[in-house]
DNA sequence: CAGGCCGCTGTGGTCTGACCACTAGATTTC
DNA sequence: GAAATCTAGTGGTCAGACCACAGCGGCCTG
């Protein structure tokens, strides 16, 4: 009976509990958690409510499961809230337009931070890459959003990135030489001149070939 | 037997039948969904299958139980996932800069896009907004967000400022003339005035007191 | 001794059926 | 007509039963 508190749904409690369980024992990610029955046992609820306890924060990303060994404390980073609300609410049309602009915002945040804090070298290797293999779109500012070393801004980019990719964005042409020259400008730290040339990509894309 | 969609758990599968379900009825929020015990049966899964799926959906917002009545959509704004995931793993250091920086990056993309789009009369009624109340620092932006009608955007500004909230950002004192100015400059469609002076009261705010 | 086979045990995954608590609406009663 | 009552339907919870899978240890075989 511990600590029930006073909210009427089990599974929030064991939530709860779960809560001050890895604070108390200061677990980590990766580290193991009690067994659903032994859970259940020590807090004196049924296995399901256990389970639905487990199931939300596995939903969450908080937590991961593996059938026939146990579950484990997770790496936060992971977690799928943004990506579910996604899938929940993104259908209808004006979205796409929205999903666009949105796309183009964080990727010219991106650049911004990129001309602001990434090493020569890591740009210099961005160059290396462009010359030698043929490349997406989407390639090249994932490792844009990848050297910008904000994890979150990155991992909100690959969402917006992955959803606009259903919808038909035109995927121009854009040759090397605008890559190379957006690279070279984020080089020499200059911000404006690499944003302007991001822009005059977007604008050759969407014309289309 | 439908579309199992190859994902070993049944519960994901039920969340994927449900997004389904939600969208081929374009249920909006406030609608009643079926019951635990019929969507078991339409789907061909145990009760509590079903049940874990909706916890997890719960614990995420989406949905709102009411004990005696049923299951409705739910409009999500303000779900309590957030407090949750603060008290959960949220202590990590990095992860706080993140958050911080990734909402001032968005409200900086906001501001431009109201600067560049928003009514006068849009701007002038947030002008007499602020002067009449009182207000947090994120009403005043919240307000922002919405004035840019990307509503994508303003739907990832609402979850990284709930999760932002968690963390004790320094709330510092900002004075009304500040939040006037900086609506002046977006009146006057001066991009760069406007970004200057919200920079300034950033700072103002991690100074705090 | 080395290598592989086999079965035991513990774990998550799922289903079923049974109650309970509660709500709302129909029904009865006054 | 209004109040009290009953009833069907809904979520909340539990216990117990299987299944599928991973890991370990012991046994057999070469």
């Amino acid at each position: 009976m511990a600590g029930r508190t006073s909210s009427s749904k089990i599974y929030l409690d064991v939530v709860e509990s779960l809560r001050s369980m890895i604070e108390a024992d200061s677990l980590l990610p990766g580290d193991k958690i009690p067994s659903e029955r032994e859970l259940s046992d020590r807090f004196n609820v049924g296995r399901s409510s256990v389970r639905e306890a487990l199931r939300a924060l596995e939903l969450l990303g908080l937590i991961e499961t593996r059938r026939g060994e146990g579950t484990f404390i997770r790496d936060f980073q992971e977690h799928k809230l943004v990506e579910l609300l996604g899938t929940f609410f993104l259908q209808d049309k004006k979205v796409q337009e929205d999903l666009a602009e949105t796309k183009r915002l964080i990727e010219i945040d991106c650049l911004r931070i990129v001309a602001f804090f990434a090493t020569a070298e890591d740009i210099k290797r961005l160059m290396a890459w462009v010359k030698a293999d043929m490349f997406h779109d989407d390639d090249f500012f994932l490792r844009i959003a990848i050297l910008n070393r904000n994890r979150l801004l990155e991992r909100i980019w690959r969402i917006v990135n992955s959803y606009a990719r259903t919808s038909e964005m035109v995927q121009g042409n854009v040759k090397k030489e605008d890559y190379l020259a957006l690279l070279t400008y984020l080089l020499e730290r200059d911000e404006e001149k690499a944003i302007e040339t991001y822009l005059i990509r977007i604008r050759n894309m969407s014309k289309g070939e």
